[in-house]
DNA sequence: GCTTGCCTTGAAGTGTACATGAAGGTTTAA
DNA sequence: TTAAACCTTCATGTACACTTCAAGGCAAGC
């Protein structure tokens, strides 16, 4: 497939996809005989992979350090596997922290109470959670 | 407080403040006679609020919007309530990419066999999980 | 044969989130 | 009284991760 299908394919943009090659984030790509390039689906994979973990906040150096040690198929795997640990320590602690966020803002949520919506049942509920929570929440009496 | 240490208490520039109070993140700061800033605990609290939520991965651009309707205190809260929870989508969608690339890594490191570490019970254990997982996981035979 | 639509490379531009530097003011300690 | 160690504002610089632009090649349809 050329890389507009790739592209369509991934969601990640065209540009992008050479940028990534670029970076051998992605490995070098097959190219066609007038030098277009041929994506398979080991591509798309590697694609796929590297999103994630952009996503999950791996820059592209650390990705292409990660890449490199996995790619270079020696015998490094002690080396392979503490890096995996290291980066699975972090992931896991960007998580937890993201967890405590989403618990924050959903901890607001529920004590808002907005007279448009709520309920007289969910006005009761909410004035009851917060009787229980006042003395050990309520360090932030300015809502931050 | 002076900025120093309060960068010191949060961990965030002193830089890095003088811009959130530029950009609205936190409110207007205090100053003393000369005009330097005096930093008290609401400042704190709202610094590490921005810190959590940036971590979270919450633009300076959203952050700013929602802080803008927090501090408004008029009858917005349905749109206080719609921005969070707007908010907390993408941080849920971010948490799961997250665990999603936790996992992937996990299930690498589960399969790596590390001839110079692993015992001859980890092995025969690491045996059995690939030969369970072959059919339903080996869609990525490349290790991506 | 010309337009459309894909592709190529390389260079330059963009947005975000600060960091750094210049030029100067204040307070403390020797 | 002069140096150190803070602080201020404003302007400019920087790193990252792309995006956009310029200039051109190839293949299909009209």
């Amino acid at each position: 497939m050329n890389i507009k299908e790739a592209s369509e394919k991934t969601g990640v943009s065209s540009a992008a996809i050479r940028y990534y090659e670029k970076e051998s984030l992605i490995p070098a790509i097959d190219r066609t005989p007038v030098g277009n390039r041929d994506i398979d689906d080991r591509i798309i994979r590697r694609i796929r992979f590297v999103t994630q973990m952009r996503a999950a906040g791996m820059s592209i150096e650390n990705l292409r350090r990660y890449i490199e040690l996995f790619d270079a198929q020696e015998d490094n795997t002690k080396e392979q596997k503490a890096l995996l640990q290291e980066q699975l320590a972090v992931m896991e602690e960007k998580r937890d922290d993201l967890q405590a966020a989403i618990d924050h803002l959903n901890y607001k949520l529920n004590h808002f109470y907005d007279h448009m919506e709520a309920t007289e049942e969910e006005l009761r509920q909410l004035e009851k959670e917060h009787a229980d929570k006042i003395t050990q929440e309520d360090d932030t009496p300015d809502g931050f």
